[in-house]
DNA sequence: ACCTGAACACCGTTCAAGT
DNA sequence: ACCTGAACACCGTTCAAGT
């Protein structure tokens, strides 16, 4: 009576994403996301090969709330709009977060969004071939920053540590005016920093 | 008879290290770390908390192979040595390399190596708040590239498609200037792209 | 003080059947 | 074609003893 007429790979990603909204990351097993859907744990093997797929899955369908770079903005203006935009998309659903740090998704979502990355470092005046390692960069540089927050906002607590650790150096700052580890100010000034060396890139081989 | 006569963090460590330098990063786990050392599983819980403790002590000891950036070279110069000197570090030992890109050791050696970074952004001409978040954003490049590299060269397959994805956008280069995701070329580029924006910062507030 | 051994509550995945 | 159920080979960790 608790099972579900249909299995797709689509529902399955829905079950899961919902499980790990409620009840956190570590709770996406297959036994539990078949528990969710009221089926056998085995009846999950048929639409993905394994786990890691599953996630792959769940975590590609997260990025489908960010939107495609506009191409009306400046080039910049869309490369810090799109990380800000992954970064949201992906800690709107705590549960798959670090599945998305961890392994950027290269299915759907991810190659539409990675074409209006190359999109806006072309507009930058970045050859095609500066263009691919500038995304690679910024693709690392986003999961890194998320990968941050991540583990910040749930219970890592060394993260704190980091500005502990630098605030305690010699010449360090007073306390307040450190940016928390994970946090949004420290993951846009990440992001401008590298647009920044873009920039620089850019007009190095303009 | 196969039992060692002592058991500290240290030794533990080291069988740890040893024991991912052979057979894999899977191979970490708390029993099979005994199993190395010929004592009980539960005889490391009394020196280490969990397994994730155990680990980050196993991450900090692959980084004393890191030397201390050398303040009589350039400050540029020196954060691009350091990541370098990370990276090739962690990939020294492929069975914690994972784990030093996921959580950034924050013991003895990673204090060590994040005084020199702090130092080598001061003398960028960064005040002490900046430099904290520039190490920040350091910390997270290295990490993000390290953790491309790791992917990479396992069985990640997936990671050999980014090029292949970006490759079949329109307006993509030839196949053969790409560099290869999680190379050191595609990592010197990403830490450089930083660095010019530190500069760039750097510059803007002189 | 330090280590052991059995046990608890789980995992992902394979394999042989079921309908 | 699609799903099930039992089983395999593991996990990290708790707890009550041992020496």
């Amino acid at each position: 009576m608790a099972r579900t007429p249909f299995l797709t790979p689509s529902t399955i990603a829905d079950a899961a994403l919902r499980l790990g909204d409620r009840e956190g990351g570590e709770a996406m097993t297959m036994r539990r996301i078949a528990g969710e859907l009221g089926c056998d744990p085995m009846a999950l093997y048929r639409h993905f090969p394994d786990r890691m797929a599953l996630l792959d899955a769940v975590a590609d369908l997260a990025l489908t709330a960010v939107p495609s770079p506009d191409p009306a903005l400046p080039w910049d203006e869309r490369l810090r709009r799109v990380a800000d935009d992954i970064r949201a998309a992906a800690l709107a659903h705590p549960g798959i977060a670090g599945h998305v740090a961890a392994r950027p998704p290269l299915a759907e979502q991810g190659q539409r969004i990675g074409a209006g990355v190359f999109a806006a470092l072309g507009d930058a005046g970045l050859a095609p071939a500066e263009a691919t390692r500038a995304a690679q960069a910024l693709v690392a540089t986003i999961a890194a920053g998320l990968a941050m927050a991540v583990r910040a906002g749930t219970r890592d607590a060394r993260w704190h540590q980091v500005s502990d650790v630098l605030g305690g150096l010699p010449s360090a700052p007073p306390g307040g005016e450190l940016h928390t580890v994970g946090s949004e100010e420290q993951f846009s000034y990440t992001v401008r920093l590298l647009v920044a060396g873009i920039r620089a890139e850019a007009a190095g081989s303009a």
